[in-house]
DNA sequence: GTCTATAATTTGATAGAC
DNA sequence: GTCTATCAAATTATAGAC
């Protein structure tokens, strides 16, 4: 993966977070990495294919990590917390799925599906980590619904209110 | 409020809950309605302007939904749950102001107003109905969670299991 | 792989007739 | 209060030079 190509996902990555996927242009990621909009073009011939790739390369990063977390001995309710919690702190805004997830109505397909992977995986990990399927999507909505809750009152602290009811 | 006004505000709020606030047009807004876009500016001048007007009235309705069950004896908790769940079921969509939430970063401040005072108001009447503010926090996000999830993974049942740890 | 140039369409918004 | 007509800007996307 070039340089350029991986310039383009964060800041799409960084434009979905922060405004959804209808809330940026390939002349704003162009800008954000300073090329040209054609060269966006180049890499990813179709928007719906770029929201795709990010979305694809946010969840394996995303269960990648509490995966690790796992393996190092974390309650995998606490790791998912913590990826989210990091997700949060550093870059101030939704969850990317979430994001994606909120007007999920009118998305393409290929989206959809990658989106809906995120969840997915989710509840599969929490449940090889020993929790029934009504809990994981306990897990799941609960730590979504406090990080967009937290964006939207801009105080972090809300984030922390909002999941500490899955700490055992 | 005329007939046009109200058509207007309906399907503005319709075209936001499924693609959140740049997933639609003034055009769109007229087709739905059956007149002409420059109708649609006539009662609201600017795009902005017309989602703020939606998500006043939708919180309106909704805090006075969930008033009305409470004054018939409906634990508070509950109500809320009651209230998005009806939200769900009826239009099969996220929460208004849980879409705009989740990509508030770049919204206009106006609407991100708008949006903040539905969360500010949920707080508000879950602490008078004796919930502490962590407690109350938890309650909207695991029902605008347990909204965003069902919502993705298309089935309502996840509503259910995601909003199931805040009954008694 | 990136650029310039451009096509075709859509967007938010306004002016003015009725 | 709604319409037609229009604008200026932005949008996704492509063609072809370098």
């Amino acid at each position: 993966m070039t340089d350029t190509v991986t310039a383009i996902l964060d800041a799409a990555e960084e434009r979905i977070r922060g405004a959804g996927y209808h809330g940026f242009s390939f002349r704003d990621i162009a800008a954000d990495v300073g090329v040209k909009a054609s060269s966006v073009h180049y890499h990813f011939p179709a928007k719906e294919k770029l929201a795709a790739a990010v979305a694809r390369r946010y969840t394996d990063r995303f269960v990648e990590a509490v995966n690790a977390q796992v393996a190092e001995g974390t309650d995998v309710v606490e790791a998912w917390r913590r990826v989210f919690r990091a997700a949060l702190q550093r870059d101030g805004r939704m969850c990317l799925c979430g994001a994606l997830a909120a007007t999920s109505h009118e998305l393409a397909e290929e989206i959809r599906a990658e989106v809906k992977r995120f969840f997915e995986l989710g509840i599969e990990t929490l449940r090889q980590g020993g929790l029934e399927r009504a809990a994981a999507i306990r897990v799941l909505a609960a730590l979504e619904g406090a990080m967009l809750t937290a964006n939207i009152l801009e105080d972090q602290s809300v984030f922390e209110a909002g999941s500490s009811a899955l700490v055992a």
